[in-house]
DNA sequence: TTTCGGATAATTGTATCCACGAATACACCT
DNA sequence: AGGTGTATTCGTGGATACAATTATCCGAAA
């Protein structure tokens, strides 16, 4: 199975466009910041002290400030002048909206997949399907990083590098969410069917009707999310 | 009339998402770094040093990494570990990329805008056209921010923050190839044509073919620069 | 003349230091 | 007792200093 090769691992690493070889001090505090961003080591509207994630890591606070520099552009932090670095919890409305931009993004993403996808590439998604499903009874975690890896195989078959960096950071951005919905609901079913849906649809080759399938796919996540993320809102 | 007030001016400050008061120097830097940008004076491929940048503002090397920093992460400048940071150049490839990511992303904004356009929204759009066309009798660098606040005008319809800071960032970055490419065809009337089609597209009241006009008005742009730009390719 | 190697200069990356702003706690005054 | 003013502490923002890495230049050898 030539899958793991063609599965680039959604991590950390996605989203750093620049500096790759060498590890620079920031891009490590960059990642180790991300990485507790994402399992949900702080919460939204925790401070987050430069100098003491500096201490953490073992290193000085000012590639920890660059560090939270580039997260806030992202969005995923939010720093005030003077007044320090918080983690930027969305509001149900800022939800709503990157799952708007999501929908759109991926819809292309899938549109310009199509003339790529062959028996194998369905035979991947499924096999990936499968995982995602398993993966269900191990808690949301689990569950979210398969999610991930689902969707990141569509895009990654576009071909398109910014498209793909775009849609990597706003999964980043609801990965929290994703978690904390998986835990509450056990299992919704109506996962299996609508990713199962965008495969067959993928399969018939009717390229409009794919990209129409991955938008109300996408779209339709964010009410069910919406209704659970109300106790986390900031 | 309240246009002046429902356009709020798409300038640097639209992609400071954070710190807006007492201004940092870092944002200051940032600022000008990005205005130099936009209007041409670095070319693509240029170096930029953090020390003669920080001594022509008046400042420390610190702040200005911070904003290239910031630059690096929206795709305008190239950051390589301890090889310095140099003015990004799009390829062929990825300025065809951008245009298909703001296609859609565009097309997203006028079909939400479209609950809000009224008969005051048309005739301000047809206001913005006309001060389009006659910037275009001055010169590409003109009619270029002419054409942003058209574009501009519509996405802040749609009342999506976080939508209207990434089309932002893309206009940011086609920015430059837009003025050039208007400097060498003299005025060409598609452009004219194509967003009086979309005015009419959302006076007729119809969404998803307005969204249709945008998508395919953004995409016709493409092809059309991707021919001037050649000779700048990197 | 070309190419390889090394010394030197230029520039980046990180750490330490200082100053200003903000938050908090305490005391004082009403 | 409640509110206000002030002092102290904490943390950020910026600058300078230092280390490490890369680029440039020049000479020697093939």
């Amino acid at each position: 199975m030539g899958l793991e090769v063609t599965l680039p691992r959604f991590g950390p690493a996605s989203l750093s466009a620049e500096q790759q070889g060498g590890t620079t001090a920031a891009e490590e505090a960059y990642r180790h910041i991300q990485q507790a961003l994402r399992v949900g080591r702080y919460r939204a509207g925790d401070r987050l002290i430069s100098e003491d994630i500096a201490a953490e890591i073992g290193m000085s606070r000012m590639p920890v400030r660059e560090a939270l520099g580039r997260l806030a552009t992202e969005g995923l932090v939010l720093m005030r002048p003077n007044r320090g670095c918080i983690v930027a919890g969305l509001t149900l409305e800022e939800l709503h909206e990157t799952f708007e931009i999501r929908s759109v993004l991926e819809g292309l993403a899938v549109r310009l997949a199509m003339p790529h996808v062959d028996v194998d590439v369905i035979d991947d998604l499924e096999v990936l399907l499968d995982r995602m499903e398993r993966a269900g009874n191990r808690g949301g975690s689990d569950w979210a990083v398969r999610h991930q890896e689902f969707h990141n195989y569509i895009c990654n078959l576009s071909g398109r590098p910014k498209l793909i960096h775009q849609i990597a950071a706003l999964h980043l951005v609801i990965e929290p969410y994703l978690r904390i919905w998986f835990d509450y609901v056990e299992k919704p079913l109506s996962a299996r069917e609508e990713h199962q849906a965008l495969i067959d649809a993928m399969r018939s080759g009717n390229t409009k009707r794919a990209e129409a399938v991955m938008q109300d796919h996408v779209l339709a996540t964010a009410p069910m999310l919406l209704e659970y993320a109300s106790p986390s809102r900031r």
